[in-house]
DNA sequence: ATATTTAACTAACACTTGTTAGTTTGCTTG
DNA sequence: CAAGCAAACTAACAAGTGTTAGTTAAATAT
């Protein structure tokens, strides 16, 4: 019924705390203080502050995964479903920057869902050095070493959150454009 | 003497710790357990654990300003340049891989030093800028946009420091070179 | 109008936090 | 041997932690 669910801004304002000083470092008279209310009446909608931490990890992790699973299952080149990946990392994280960083920086304070986002981020990534093992298999991509060209764009497409807020003036599609362009180019001339 | 050494080792602990779990969610008692002894022993060899992290961070965050200054005043090419700075990080990062994540991840609980902090970082992202321009300037680098270059080169070498220890395989040197590759070039054929 | 639901409140709890004070132990040095 | 000292200890504290219990006031549904 209701558009934003109580619980929802609970989350939202969480996650932006949570961006700011990291998940352990924010109490929950933080959390209800930002909210204008006790730190008590915040348990009327949630159950506790890891679930707060796993409802904004979790949800997202799924995201991705299904993301990658779609992209997985297009029939695109190599080049293409790099694109995609890019454009999905792009889109997911510029709706929700708060979220991000908490994917990034707290999930090791998961407790039971621990292995759980483990396991999803394993397989993320497991399918992400497929496609690009599949495209220099086919010769899309340079021979370069698989690795190391993992490591570089995910950490640059992970660091997504820190940058589009920064940002915000640029649309999707240009940041889309011109990331995937120094992605796959490089700068050199 | 002796003292020197010890509170080193205090604070070699410390940063692992921070490591796994971030600062605010490591305490006192952790690092003295870790190290055998009790909380209120550490007291005899630091004076705070504020004072721990700032330690971590701010020699780290001069190293860099040092290593960039050198950099600047050397007579080479921007392509040059530009590799003796992702030298540098790896150079470091590798030296210390705990320390470099405090300071990607724990800057913000810095508290008097926070804005010392700020400025080196802001110096040292300018000057990386404007090796970055000059090269586009006399036409060693394609002329793409400057900040997503920096974005993406800058996430990923602030990422090494998750990187470096699963690879420790591999040396710094022949690191240095593929990933300069891979930065410059991309992975395109 | 009455009953139910929603969402806030106050008060308190058991535990953990960083830190201080004062003391003890064992090595090194005059 | 005595003195000094580095580095550990025990005990304690005041403040802050997540969370529970029980209550209240207003909005909504019957």
């Amino acid at each position: 019924m209701k558009e934003v669910s109580r619980k929802e801004e609970i989350i939202k304002t969480a996650a932006k705390l949570f961006k700011e000083k990291g998940y352990s470092a924010v109490t929950m008279r933080d959390i209800a203080t930002a909210m204008g209310i006790k730190a008590a009446s915040l348990y009327n909608h949630i159950t506790s502050k890891q679930d707060i931490l796993k409802t904004i990890i979790i949800s997202l992790a799924e995201e991705f995964t299904q993301g990658m699973e779609n992209i997985k299952s297009s029939n695109v080149s190599s080049l293409n479903k790099l694109k995609e990946v890019i454009t999905l990392h792009i889109s997911i994280t510029s709706q929700n920057t708060y979220g991000m960083a908490s994917l990034n920086n707290d999930w090791m304070h998961l407790e039971e869902q621990l292995p759980y986002y483990l396991e999803l981020r394993s397989n993320y990534e497991n399918e992400f050095r497929t496609i690009l093992n599949e495209g220099i298999g086919n010769k899309e991509f340079a021979n370069s070493d698989v690795e190391v060209m993992l490591f570089s764009m995910l950490s640059t497409l992970r660091s997504l959150y820190i940058w589009i807020p920064k940002k915000d003036d640029l649309n999707s599609e240009e940041l889309s454009n011109s990331l995937s362009h120094i992605l796959i180019n490089g700068i050199n001339k």
